[in-house]
DNA sequence: GTCTATAATCAGATAGAC
DNA sequence: GTCTATCTGATTATAGAC
């Protein structure tokens, strides 16, 4: 028995108004700005019940970023199953709002033990859904050199475009006009020129 | 005249003690758990003596910035002289604590216009740099493809290594092995193999 | 030029009321 | 199962003492 305080239901509303509360205020001043008052105020409820329904605010913090992750995981998921999947992720990597909420987390996880681990599998499984996707492609491409494994396709199109929309976010955009110019070159090399989205 | 408040000299012996003992406390903790007590109890100060030396906290974290980057920008200057500019820009780039401190001071910038600005300045500085130092090895290399510029380099080589040395601070390194041994390659095609430095 | 006493506010967390 | 009164301590910042 850790502890005799009680938390609250997992499927309490008031526990999902808190959760959306958090994320917009990480998302809006950065998860240093959230407080479980300023989390409560914004939900329109008592400070304490922060306290209630999360053990500590890092119990707050893991919840949001898991809560997002999964959701991210099933969009990608859609994404990848784009006639053009390489491209479809190119554009989805390159999204602003993912990729602030993933500097949030990333600077939390560099200093607390759980939410490094929750952050590690959840990076696994993004990785790994990407390189099964891109296996299909690159098997109809015998032209495509060994090294260029889907793994390594996975990583180097989702490193170049964490830091564009980061830089990007930082105003500042020196030289991406060109990579991207590199970039695109190599998207219609393996899959073809952009097509408009029938969907 | 902002405020009638006084501020101590930059050049007094505390400002400096000030200084390191909140760029320890960033590098350990991460930025939000920096606050005057504790940067002053590192210091063995006063915690008033943060606010006496610099205005705000903001105004700290700053300076700390400033003054890595300034440090950086030197031995970023020393590492493209070598006789493997490419390589060892590489090796620098993938450098931890580097790569640390610029997290927490993005996670910053992204909220606090000041930091953003500051940073989007040294950026710029950083990758031009960069790409003045590249322009003379491509300029040997007639085989480079017109698209892979020095800027483009540049940009590829930091973001790689970024990534990598993010994801592996977080004890992520799916695909990293893979990805390196393209990146080798390339270092090969226009540097030649390794070299031991003698240095 | 250097430092401190003090103000005013906000923080996380828990025991206990409904 | 849901919520609140309350404790204890930390936070930034300033006005004023040395």
């Amino acid at each position: 028995m850790a502890s005799g305080r009680r938390i609250g239901a997992p499927d309490a509303k008031n526990r999902a108004v808190l959760l959306d509360a958090a994320e917009e205020l990480i998302l809006e001043e950065g998860y240093a700005a959230v407080s479980s008052r300023r989390v409560a105020d914004r939900a329109g409820l008592k400070p304490q019940l922060v306290h209630y329904y999360f053990r500590t605010m890092d119990d707050l913090f893991l919840e949001v970023f898991r809560r997002r992750a999964e959701q991210g995981l099933a969009a990608q998921a859609q994404v990848l199953a784009s006639p053009q999947p390489l491209r479809a992720l190119w554009e989805f990597s390159t999204d602003r709002t993912g990729n602030a909420f993933t500097l949030e987390f990333a600077a939390l996880a560099n200093h607390r033990k759980a939410m490094r681990a929750e952050m590690s599998l959840y990076s696994e499984r993004f990785r790994m859904q990407q390189a099964e996707a891109f296996a299909t492609i690159l098997a109809r491409h015998a032209t495509a050199p060994d090294e260029l494994t889907p793994l390594v396709m996975s990583v180097i199109i989702t490193s170049l475009s964490r830091i564009f929309s980061l830089e990007e976010t930082l105003g500042f955009n020196t030289g991406h006009a060109e990579t991207i110019a590199l970039v695109e070159k190599f998207l219609s090399q393996y899959e073809g020129g952009p097509q408009p989205d029938k969907s």
